[in-house]
DNA sequence: TCACAATATGCAATAGGTTGCATAAGGAGG
DNA sequence: CCTCCTTATGCAACCTATTGCATATTGTGA
């Protein structure tokens, strides 16, 4: 049920209708969550079922009808449930270690390069994680932000300090098999 | 065909069955891909029909036979172009981050005690990696150690920069939530 | 002695996620 | 003018993963 509840922390503070909401997974919420816009319909049917959300339509002319969702307060108490609950723990899946694990058979180079690749993607990520930071938190002091921002600036600072960790490793293990201390 | 592969990966030095992948995915192996006993049995067996794996029966009475599975030439060059094949990116799901969003409706509290308890956990993680590594990396040179021990190397640093950069983020969180600074 | 963990396999049902396709109109660029 | 992108929704088939159950023996601790 976690992308149902996903759903439902989307609609805290405003209603929005799927194509919203998927279009909030390919920016921000991206960063926490992903899902498909298959997915985000499938679900906000199912939740609407299960009576958490409820919609309005808006009349559009040639097109399907817009589904305008927002919280009911059934969603808004089960939201609260499971807020409450210990964050479940996720199956590790590091295909980038798996593919090390394999190193002998594809070699020194070769692992050089994914790890490059890896670490590239995680130095964007940085340099935009950084950015915003500067944007939104460096000039204003974090109490004059709102709750909502304050929050954000929680999940930032960890995308910064696990980007920069991964980066820092990712140099290591590309200089130790450089200098063939590996393969 | 992820998990397929992996179970390349563990054929790649030796004949295992099942059970004795299961027990590796409980521990070392654990450390970058999980995968229950069922899930197991079941790729095995996907595997042996695509002929990448082939198996021998062990007798046994009382119980089941046991099937010793050995890679294949064909798992071999199979395996070759996965390995090759930069790392799929894997959907982001980070249930905390999730839960620290939704912070206004549970409470500053509430989300220390979240925090805190996955950092405990890294905070385990990191000591067992840090054990390991002096136990088995600290004393010898990394050329008198096995390349397949060279390349776990390369993969328990990452598990110590990635524990210890969530540690150190979790503190600052906590800290800043502990002084009223975000809700 | 009795219960439970470990060894060793596997099926079935369900849940969750991916891929492919379909519809339909407006606007932008070549 | 024609193609492609964006807006806006959704079904169906498939693949992957989880949960619950089932079997059967040996060894260990209470």
């Amino acid at each position: 049920m976690a992308l149902g509840n996903v759903l439902l922390v989307a609609l805290l503070h405003k209603e929005a209708t799927g194509y919203e909401i998927t279009r909030e997974f390919d920016s921000t919420l991206g960063h926490f969550w992903q899902a498909s816009h298959q997915q985000v319909y499938r679900e906000l049917g199912k939740l609407e079922s299960e009576g958490l959300v409820a919609y309005r339509d808006i009349k559009q002319e040639g097109r399907p009808d817009k589904k305008r969702y927002r919280l009911t307060a059934n969603g808004r108490s089960a939201l609260k449930a499971w807020l409450q609950e210990p964050p479940a723990t996720r199956r590790v899946n590091d295909e980038l270690l798996v593919k090390i694990l394999g190193g002998e058979i594809v070699g020194a180079a070769m692992l050089q390069d994914h790890i490059a690749a890896k670490r590239i993607e995680q130095e964007h990520r940085l340099e935009l994680f950084q950015g915003i930071e500067r944007e939104y938190y460096k000039g204003s002091k974090l109490e004059d932000l709102s709750t909502e921002m304050r929050l954000l600036y929680l999940a930032l600072r960890k995308g910064i300090f696990v980007a920069q960790a991964f980066v820092d490793w990712a140099r290591e293990a590309e200089s130790l098999l450089r200098r063939g201390r590996i393969v």
